[in-house]
DNA sequence: AACTGTGAAGTTTTTCACAGCC
DNA sequence: GGCTGTGAAAAACTTCACAGTT
């Protein structure tokens, strides 16, 4: 019975939105909320309700009809899709003040994610805490990573610098990679990049002012 | 003579990815570059080169053939495009860890973008120094987004209090948000909504992990 | 009565491929 | 020979609208 079967071929854009979806749903949960539908969802979220039930069609049917989504088994079932149903380690690269920002960020851990080591090739902040956590050199990363291995890193190190500890994640096994750098990174396939510049994002809206 | 005429109806998808152009061109810039092609600027940022020339040529001819773009003559171009051939006033409401390190990014001056003023309603943080600013007290906000006439706002404060801040700055006028709390937020046509959710980009790549 | 799941229709986005220019 | 700009074709994505279930 293979029930366990990965659909191969789910639209990257529909993979986008269903952290989106999970976000609104606990949310909805914290409210008290054990019941939804694909209309209030997108209401919440400015998106369609249609949208949202094919999305989560492509998983299969989660939902009943004529009474909407139990939101705590959504939020299971998303969760499994996206494979968080497990907590992913997590390596920081860059001890400046983004990475500090970062690594003291309180949202990571409910959510799937621990920040489990801080590297640095700056010999002033190795051995620095940086929340729970002591800055370790730059040089013991490769082993680090390899040894617990870690297949998720964000990379918080000067633009200058984004690629090579990219390419020294990737050769220690890293996978998916949350750059905070301005700079597109050139990864090999089956490596996964994202990208926060929040002045992409500004640029972005500026277009749409007067 | 019409040619100072607003293209009215461009993708929004093709202005997301304006902002991407511009940073990989600034780069080749700074790397002393003076020409570059669709082709070699696909490479760098894993895009095809048709999809680069065809968002290009919304904005009219860049470009020359046989030869390529111009450089410095694009990032112009572009930069009037986003309409950050000016500097955007910003303001930042949150002035935790978070408000912190965006307040200390130094990657907004030399892009189009300076904070202004950074607000928080913990009267702890008020007359604190963040950076070269110092923490104003959230009642102000309103007079102050108005009086200064600012636009553009960043909101890095809880969830549970990013709605109630975002429709204040939207009833001093901003007009377009940059939003660091994790949740959608609700706002009238005519603002304009970015987010910046590490761990919403985190939940999309492990999907595609073993 | 309310709501899902889904083929089919409609729309948007990307890629192709080539005429035209340097 | 190399490259842009662009119609036309292809692919991807979203919305429609409704049969079917609770």
């Amino acid at each position: 019975m293979p029930s366990n079967i990965v659909p191969s071929n789910i639209p990257d854009i529909v993979i986008g939105r269903l952290p989106i979806y999970l976000r609104a749903l606990t949310r909805l949960e914290q409210e008290g909320r054990e019941v939804t539908s694909s209309h209030e969802l997108g209401q919440r979220l400015g998106i369609s309700s249609a949208q949202i039930r094919k999305d989560l069609s492509h998983f299969g049917g989660f939902g009943k009809q004529g009474t909407g989504y139990q939101i705590s088994y959504l939020i299971d079932q998303l969760k499994q899709v996206l494979k968080i149903d497990r907590e992913w380690d997590v390596a920081l690269v860059g001890a400046g003040d983004l990475g500090h920002a970062v690594a003291n960020y309180r949202g990571f851990s409910d959510r799937g994610f621990r920040i489990v080591a801080v590297f640095d090739n700056d010999s002033a902040k190795i051995g620095q805490a940086v929340g729970k956590l002591t800055v370790r050199a730059f040089s013991e990363m490769e082993a680090f990573v390899r040894e617990h291995n870690i297949k998720v890193a964000m990379i918080a190190v000067p633009a200058q610098n984004a690629q090579d500890v990219a390419d020294q994640l990737i050769k220690a096994g890293v996978r998916a990679i949350l750059n905070y750098a301005p700079i597109s990174l050139n990864v090999p396939t089956g490596v996964y990049v994202q990208y926060i510049d929040p002045v992409v994002h500004l640029q972005r809206m500026t277009y749409y002012l007067d």
